[in-house]
DNA sequence: GTGGTCTAGACCACA
DNA sequence: GTGGTCTAGACCACA
């Protein structure tokens, strides 16, 4: 369902991460879908079951799934994770736009055939 | 004249790097200007001298500054490099707009009040 | 008449246990009822029947139910039970107090609107 | 400086994660302080430095510590930490006295003696 | 079967 | 030297 790229300079366990919170905020994965076992997802990417444990681990703490004991993990619901999400976002974007005027570089400049 | 933040979870080399990167680009260096010696600045920032030699040496890969064997670093002109800077941050702004898009957040909600 | 909660981070059996040890301090369960069949339950909250016999082996354990072999599990008498929970809660008390004090937390800042 | 108990049932992590946690808040480790590194954490409680490792992580994820790359790990600022701890005892306590009313235990026979 | 913890050991980037 | 990531493999609690 995902895959990683060895060309990426981004660690294992976060393209996993990465990969799990896009499919689960574009709605490919809903809200107490099964992911698939940590063995399993080990195995499918040919990686190590304790790097798909650190990405599941960080997905849990995000809010993005939650864990049964002896049971497997779940996704939990996306409602305020799209809005958080979105703050995520729109502060990759100021932190750009601070870049550029600290450097005098006009806003037009910056966007023009962009946004 | 630049300062270390440790608590800033870049390694040290890229905060020298980027602290001149902009002095270079906002023009308080000047083409020929001479950069500190590695091992004074490495004294100043108490840091390591070969952190600063790779801070300067990933800088003159950029084409920021230029060695003179046996006399020390100094300030390539800027002509380009404001361009190429310019670029770099288009390229991060459109990097944000496609993640924004694949997750279907609109641009009006991702850009609303900042831009 | 107990629900499971699977966000909740504790293993089923414990909640099953938890869920019993309520209903029968508070005497919605009382003394000589016969407790669910194993399986019986096991099926209603659509978990595994060595999930409830684990639970029931702890209840048995702490005096909350006995068995009658070939018959099922009965609630016993809960006498001394709210005695040993109100005991249980007041360690549970205790425990907070110390770590406040350790940290040189005041009893008024720790207790304040809500004791 | 911290010790581990083997008959303690949480986890070695969580262990020095605790203790860490309190020589902090009691400010035994002042800001800036430097932790022991990994490795010799790791040799000096006979542990594994993955063990450490995580045990590190989280503290840096609560605010406890930051991580300077190549040099080691240093102590936060204690400000809030206090305050959010405090708040986290608050929490427990107010459990306990849902769980004392749950049951019909008056907050004077809960407290008698204690408080 | 499923996740959680831990060990031993390797390799890498950074200082 | 210092932390970060990863592998291989073990053992345990839980379902």
């Amino acid at each position: 369902m995902i895959k990683l790229d060895f060309m990426d300079s981004r660690p294992i366990y976060e393209q996993i991460e990465a990969g799990y919170e896009d499919l689960i905020l574009q709605g490919v994965l809903q809200e107490n879908d099964k992911m698939p076992s940590i063995r399993a997802l080990a195995m499918q990417l040919s990686t190590n079951p304790n790097t798909v444990q650190k990405a599941y681990a960080e997905l849990e703490r995000k809010g993005y799934i939650y864990t049964v004991k002896g049971r497997g993990n779940y996704v939990s619901g996306n409602g305020n994770l799209k809005d958080e999400k979105l703050n995520e976002l729109r502060d990759e974007l100021k932190a750009v736009l601070e870049k550029a005027e600290k450097l005098g570089i006009s806003k037009d400049d910056l966007t023009k055939g962009i946004i």
